[in-house]
RNA sequence: GCCCCCGUAGCUCAGUUGGAUAGAGCAUCGGAUUUCUAAUCCGAAUGUCGCAGGUUCAAGUCCUGCCGGGGGCGCCA
């Protein structure tokens, strides 16, 4: 169990024996917040003494006499209105942490046990490129997969591909008139962006071109079979683009049904609906009116009869809660996307729907100059950032490690300009806004994920030395001490680990972990900094080696959970 | 007009169900390498937490109003 988890318990049981009538459901603890206070701290004597209107101190004290004394704690103290402060015994943080990385999970509960979640992300269209638009849905979405199948859930990440739109009648007319096969060989997607966005041009002035449009949407979707292998066409190509990118991205998926997959479930919908008598006739659509929820009304099926994204997002909640019965689905995408989602979820709740529904949403990224694009011609591609990215850090490898192998070189380049690009994302509470700059998005010192790689690389590099120096025996058994203040942080730090991981998933916030590795790396860097370890007396130097060996399984665990790779050197 | 987010150091941002003296990184200035990777460490400096009220033992955090920025609001997704 976790060292919050057992003293908030014991906190709750010392609150029950002092005061049997007080609410002791807010009774936890939390990390002090100054270490001059001490370990941990609870502060809920002050919120329940004002229930019972008596002296906030006056109930700490009670509190501490009914709690005794705790194998794990040196001291519980009063301090200020009536903070309860908890310092631990070296041996028990040592002890708790040993049991902490001795078993796969590094400490984290297993708080899913086996429960299904889905988590819809990343999410691309057809037939458009990929670009730094869409990179904050996917490593954000790919590190709430990785959290919460740490927490014992069974993920099912499904990417749910923008394959069944309007759009797909212009871009058969940009195809039978403007495509160039070579282009269309050389970069496909290029290509179908291009002659998309050269036939979406002529709509918007010539009236035919758009009325031939809307005739081959409804060909394509009455099945016709010309529209239909040029729609399968469109998508292979698309498709084999995306997979390039996320598997440069380390990103997989269990699932990925685009819209498509549940195009023959829209007309038995809403049939439901009107049904139910939810779905009403207006101007020649057909809406779901939403005022008691504080709503503006949802259209399921526009004026043409064709049915739009909230429907295809409707019957694709209830064919994943018939499917999967998950305990949650997940949703992540862009800011813009609030309101659908609560239209959206509303009408699943009128259907019946109980699986709990989330959307996870992110703040746009946008350059220092303004919002994207594409006519301004300032998109830019995923894949040229990731270009970027690794040559940036090549440059540096070439210069900190001249004599590494070339092969070598590039491969750290590699794992390190794509995490320096995922950290950047990531260690960023995912609600706010991103301006993009290369400056920062490329980062490699300060609080970025070459930072944390060094710092996995230097321990990697003083275990190898240590081993060539001392040989392997006396590591087996080598307990580890704290012998200085530098250790018993990093300890401390260490063992918040679980807590942090939990708490990321439980906010959707990748963020807090990368907040929380970032800790612990500098705790670590000062520890590396400031104490021997080769030259250290015998026995301290195997307890600081040892030390330096579980730092870096977390470090390269919490890294793994935000999708970043550590290399042994770099 | 209505709804949702945001406003914290020069810049980019953290800040736990309301808790103790509001913290990091970048940039600036000063120091550390005969020693384990200097992509590092140590130190200095930096604040009317947008403004005004309110709630209470305690407000950056909760409530109300205002100002400023972003996004959304019937046939795109």
């Amino acid at each position: 169990m976790m060292v919050s988890e057992i003293l908030s318990g014991w906190m709750k049981e010392a609150f029950v024996k002092a005061l049997p009538d007080a609410d002791i459901s807010r009774v936890t603890v939390q990390e002090a917040a100054n270490p001059a206070f001490g370990d941990y701290q609870c502060n809920e004597a002050m919120g329940i003494a004002k229930g019972l209107r008596k002296p906030p101190r006056d109930v700490a004290a009670s509190v501490i006499a009914a709690a005794g004394a705790h194998p794990l704690v040196a001291s519980l103290e009063i301090a200020g209105p009536g903070f309860i402060n908890i310092r631990l015994k070296d041996d028990g943080l040592i002890e708790s942490l040993e049991k902490m990385v001795c078993g796969e999970r590094m400490g984290v509960p297993d708080d899913g046990a086996g429960q299904c979640v889905v988590i819809d992300y990343s999410s691309p269209n057809i037939a458009k490129p990929m670009h730094i638009g869409h990179i904050r849905s996917t490593i954000i979405g790919n590190a709430l997969d990785r959290l919460y199948r740490r927490l014992g859930y069974r993920v099912i990440a499904d990417n749910h591909i923008g394959d069944w739109g309007t759009q797909f009648g212009i871009i058969i007319m940009g195809y039978r008139h403007f495509a160039d096969q070579e282009a269309l060989q050389r970069a496909p997607v290029e290509e179908l962006e291009r002659i998309y966005v050269k036939s979406y041009e002529k709509t918007r002035e010539d009236e035919a071109w758009m009325e031939q449009c809307r005739a081959e949407l409804v060909k394509l979707q009455a099945g016709d079979p010309d529209n239909l292998a040029l729609w399968e066409k469109f998508i292979e190509l698309s498709l084999g683009e995306f997979d390039r990118v996320y598997r440069r991205l380390g990103v997989s998926f269990d699932l990925i049904r685009g819209e498509s997959y549940y195009r023959d479930k829209l007309a038995g919908l809403l049939e439901r609906l009107e049904h139910e008598g939810l779905a009403v006739e207006s101007e020649g659509a057909r809406v779901v009116m939403l005022e008691e929820e504080g709503l503006p009304l949802c259209i399921v099926r526009k004026r043409d009869g064709g049915f739009n994204y909230a429907t295809s997002d409707i019957a694709t909640v209830l064919s994943r809660e018939d499917e999967f019965s998950p305990a949650c689905i997940i949703y992540v995408t862009d800011e813009r996307q609030q309101l659908h989602f609560k239209q959206v979820f509303s009408i699943c709740r009128k259907l019946g729907c109980e699986t709990p529904l989330m959307h996870v949403w992110f703040g746009l990224m946008r350059l220092p100059e303004g919002t994207f694009s594409t006519r301004q011609g300032n998109v830019i591609k995923l894949e040229a950032l990731l270009d970027e990215a690794e040559a940036r850090a090549l440059k540096i490898v070439k210069e900190s490690s001249p004599d590494m192998p070339e092969a070598q070189q590039r491969e750290v380049a590699r794992a390190v300009g794509l995490g320096a690009v995922k950290y950047a994302d990531l260690s960023q509470n995912p609600q706010t806004m991103i301006t993009f700059t290369w400056e920062k998005a490329l980062a490699l010192d300060g609080n970025s994920a070459p930072y944390l790689q060094y710092a996995c690389a230097r321990i990697c590099s003083v275990r190898e030395k240590y081993v060539q120096q001392f040989g392997e025996a006396g590591l087996q058994a080598a307990g580890i001490m704290i012998t200085h203040p530098a250790e018993r942080e990093l300890v401390l730090q260490l063992l918040r680990y679980p807590d942090i991981v939990r708490r990321a998933a439980l906010l959707y916030k990748p963020s807090v972990l990368a907040d929380g590795l970032y800790a612990i790396a500098q705790k670590y860097s000062t520890f590396y900094q400031n104490v021997p370890f080769l030259k250290a007396d015998s026995g301290v130097r195997e307890s600081r080696i040892r030390l330096c060996a579980v730092t870096a399984q977390i470090l390269q665990d919490g890294l793994a959970l935000l999708g970043i790779e550590t290399p042994e050197r770099i």
